[in-house]
DNA sequence: CTGAAAGCGCTAACAC
DNA sequence: GTGTTAGCGCTTTCAG
């Protein structure tokens, strides 16, 4: 028994057990062609067989090598991520990343902040040779990109856009209706005066995000006072202000609805440095779940925007479109509505009672 | 003139006018073995002929396809990611998996929140035939988690670990000079009254950062009070306790260090609730420039990791040593240290007069 | 120093 | 339905 001159087993972690298509075909008694239409899904192929194939390859633990599977059928698709410092980027690399292997394509990535570095970026995509670009807020509403894009022969993909437009898929998210889940839970829980901090008049989903607080309050029959409604910019600071104008209405809001989460921190800051007890005293409610909303305490009742999720649903669309595209077809145009998804946590309770 | 016959130029999103290694070669008049030798920076090749294919290369705009080649060289490295909630995983990624396509090797990775979503999430690493693995903290801690890898064969690398272990690369950083350099930028701003907000005691880098602060201190001549040193537990909420209790110290901090970001924020947010203004008043600061670190207001002053160049650094280490040990050496564990920066913001200024 | 040949693991296209 | 044949673009190996 030699210790140290096993030479195939051990040859100092870089061993070479991997399991090719060709061992599961051999286990199984098939050809390598079986075995992939077997992992593509693929019809043409008899049950016994499938089912064969399929022992051997949970027997071999197999799994493929997605860059091989990617040379061969090579599609490639790009992103452009305009916000390098989002809390949300961690979530959508990941999720589109991962889907990407599964797909069977490669992904690249370019950061594009600034409107320029966004055409550089895109610019470096074109000739990386992509099919397929995912641009999300606020590039996807830009018609220079989509321009860019289709001029160079590249299918875009809105992601996460407010206003989907004809002509571009998109991975489009109800706005509209997440506001007014949230404001409706406010109301279910007791909350009458609710205050409502809003967005960034710059970015599509602030006006569907009021529309949809406006529309519940409406539809319970609240009358909502001119000072419940107060301007934000999305960010922390402007958060700040807002709180402070909406606690000094004539009519002082039970609840506070803020279109994002770094607003809605502020006004829970805001509103626990001035002495209220949240959710006790006032409610608070948030949108996006990005991370600060389970980070500052209490923890923020949410909107999700499940960002992983589509992100992987933005690679299975845009990879299919360019798979369709090159072998002739007219890409599909589809818009697919992901689900926004209430979360609740402590940030949000029951209306005080009148005193 | 057809508008809609033409077939190789316009055929919907997927043209093909990458250029490849043997394009790069015909138009040199060379092999491409020669372009590839080039390309990689070989040795044994004449310097004419070098002049020659580089610029045939930049006439081409060649760029090598990244799939072709790990194809072929067949380094896979994987990560296991703690936190995937975490602000940092954006950068993590952008990092890692742009060098990973620089570097030529296929980069997985896979979640792994608890422990026993990491033991099954290496397990699935493993599997796919990874040479080597990035474990990010506190998964490069833990020694169960070294065993297994080495177990498997696999070369683990410590990231942003605070302490090194012998026998396993890592990427280390510097959490006492960071705390170091905090402290004394405090004290260089007038302040005496320094408290301090400690982290969890299960990372290894919270003892550090202890460490730093308290030599900075010692070194001024500063005597640290028993009541400026709090527990916390690198949680937000931690921090909001942890800051009361120092502003009821027997002489009152004139500034916070708050072992991260989340605590510092924290730290703020009551300072401002109790009528302090930060930085007039109060000076506050962070660790980690996590993403909440430029969202509150006023924006922390804190200790910068380079999370993504950190990540490429760990990508490009460990595809080294796996080609290494492929190739029969003895894979050359090494720690490189990467520097931590101070970013000044908002949240601290001089030392407020004495009355 | 340079080139030719042989794959890497997989899938598209075509036979059977 | 299933197998065979060719590559994808690059690097490794081995001749010259």
């Amino acid at each position: 028994m030699a210790d140290h001159e096993e030479n195939e087993p051990e040859n100092g972690g870089a061993r070479r057990p991997v399991v090719t298509i060709h061992d599961v075909a051999r286990h199984a008694g098939v050809s390598s062609m079986t075995v992939s239409r077997v992992m593509n899904g693929k019809r043409y192929v008899s049950e016994a067989m499938r089912q064969k194939v399929e022992a051997s390859i949970r027997a071999l633990h197999y799994s493929p090598n997605l860059t091989a599977r990617s040379l061969s059928s090579a599609v490639r698709i790009g992103a452009l991520y305009s916000n390098p410092s989002s809390s949300n980027l961690g979530a959508f690399l990941m999720g589109a990343f991962r889907q990407s292997g599964a797909s069977g394509c490669q992904f690249l990535i370019e950061p594009g902040v600034t409107e320029a570095e966004a055409v550089e970026g895109l610019g470096r995509l074109i000739e990386s040779g992509i099919g397929g670009v995912i641009l999300p807020p606020p590039l996807c509403d830009s018609p220079a990109m989509l321009a860019m894009a289709q001029e160079a022969g590249v299918l875009p993909l809105a992601f996460a856009t407010a206003k989907p437009r004809e002509g571009v898929s998109a991975i489009v998210v109800d706005d509209y209706k997440g506001a007014y889940d949230m404001t409706w839970h406010l109301i279910s829980l007791g909350h009458r005066a609710i205050g409502f901090i809003q967005g960034d008049p710059k970015h599509s989903p602030s006006q569907r995000r009021e529309q949809g607080y406006r529309a519940a309050m409406v539809g319970a029959g609240i009358r909502i006072q001119d000072d419940w409604i107060t301007p934000g910019l999305f960010t922390y600071r402007s958060g700040l202000d807002a709180t402070r104008q909406l606690l000094a209405a004539s009519r002082r809001p039970t609840a506070i609805f803020a279109s994002n989460d770094d607003m809605a921190a502020a006004a829970s800051a805001v509103a626990q440095g001035m002495g209220f007890k949240v959710p006790d005293d006032i409610s608070i409610a948030g949108f996006d779940d990005s991370p600060i909303a389970s980070t500052v305490w209490p923890e923020l009742t949410t909107i999700r925007q499940p960002i992983s999720a589509m992100a992987a649903s933005a690679v299975v669309m845009l990879s299919n479109l360019v798979r369709q595209a090159r072998n002739g077809g007219q890409p599909e145009i589809s818009h697919v509505r992901e689900m926004l998804t209430l979360v609740e946590r402590g940030s949000t309770g029951p209306a005080p009672a009148l005193t």
